[in-house]
DNA sequence: GTCTATACGTAGATAGAC
DNA sequence: GTCTATCTACGTATAGAC
């Protein structure tokens, strides 16, 4: 009962809670979260069925862990595209091409937004997050074009309609990469092919 | 007993079927196979719940069922376009468009493959048509591409990943749409932008 | 802290009334 | 042919042994 072992504990804890999510993620990404069952993410994370119950209190709260750690990530990766030197047109491919490994590398984790996005009709409380992780990627990006378009270096147009256009092909790649990883591998395009949408 | 009966009667037992599968599109398409439930199929068709085993020996075969008339109706409208006159780049505007329309009208439908492809790993059966569905229509689209080449009207690169990203661009729009038709009726991108990944 | 065994609830499928 | 009531199987969450 000495401080220290206390502390241990608690690292040990935040370490198999880690494990926990880690090892769900990508089975919530591919089945959502009805069809996940705790017995699968408990053999993923090569735990006991009832060890879970210790580190979280429910399924939800796995998945609801997932998000907001997700949220966070994603807002660091903004914030750091924000804070960028250099052209609107620079920043845009430096955003672009760094979103894009990400999504190539991690499409799960893409994939489980859209997962919420799609299929968690009934949990309104992870839609709501889901939905403000994905429009706030949403603007900053709309805000990048239109810098662009006032330097006169992106196509006129509709902002918004040219936003809904890079992510779609961000979140259809992401299924594309987690369905058939190897195609992807061969046949995943660059940032500059998705960059002509928004060329002069 | 009279045959003319006995055809009456079959018209109808196709018409509750046609019922059956309509109601039930749209929720696989949202929830996927496992997290729909036959009482929501059946208070979607409005009709009993044990009426649906009447039409259909199981859940299962409901879907299968959806995806194999999607699998016919796809094919035709790809017969269309490749039956089209005119120069490549025509008959690819011809196609996009037409695609980008039945996809802003009936996301849930390229949804639903995008359900299969990613949540039913377990029916292997259904992921083997649905890939072929998906990889039928990336061989034409990538023929249409070869052939604008060639033709010196599509932008030269590697035509796998051009087909790609046109791709992944109408599931991520499908997902889109189905999330937020609001959305999407205002900012849904038309033919002319996404033509751009391929312009020379 | 870890795991096994169990209780409870839910959903698929069926039997049988109408 | 339609629907309600029931059986059965499965999965979540929990209790309790170690």
């Amino acid at each position: 009962m000495s401080p220290r072992s206390t502390q241990a504990n608690q690292r040990l804890h935040e370490e198999q809670k880690e494990r926990i999510l880690s090892a769900a993620l990508p089975i919530f990404a591919q089945k959502g979260l009805v069809a996940t069952k705790m017995a699968d993410i408990a053999s993923a994370a090569e735990m006991g069925y009832g060890s879970m119950y210790h580190y979280f209190p429910d399924k939800e709260a796995i998945f609801m862990a997932l998000i907001e750690r997700m949220m966070q990530e994603s807002s660091q990766h903004t914030q750091e595209a924000l804070a960028l030197p250099g052209t609107p047109w620079v920043r845009l491919q430096w955003w672009l091409s760094r979103t894009m490994t990400w999504v190539r590398k991690h499409p799960e984790i893409t994939l489980f937004i859209t997962q919420v996005l799609t299929n968690e009709q009934e949990h309104w409380k992870l839609r709501q997050l889901a939905y403000q992780l994905s429009r706030a990627a949403q603007k900053e990006l709309r805000r990048l074009i239109v810098e662009g378009q006032e330097a006169g270096q992106v196509v006129s147009g509709n902002p918004d309609r040219l936003a809904m256009a890079i992510q779609s092909c961000l979140h259809g790649l992401a299924i594309e990469a987690t369905f058939d990883p190897d195609r992807a591998r061969e046949d995943f395009p660059d940032a500059e092919m998705l960059l002509r949408l928004l060329k002069v």
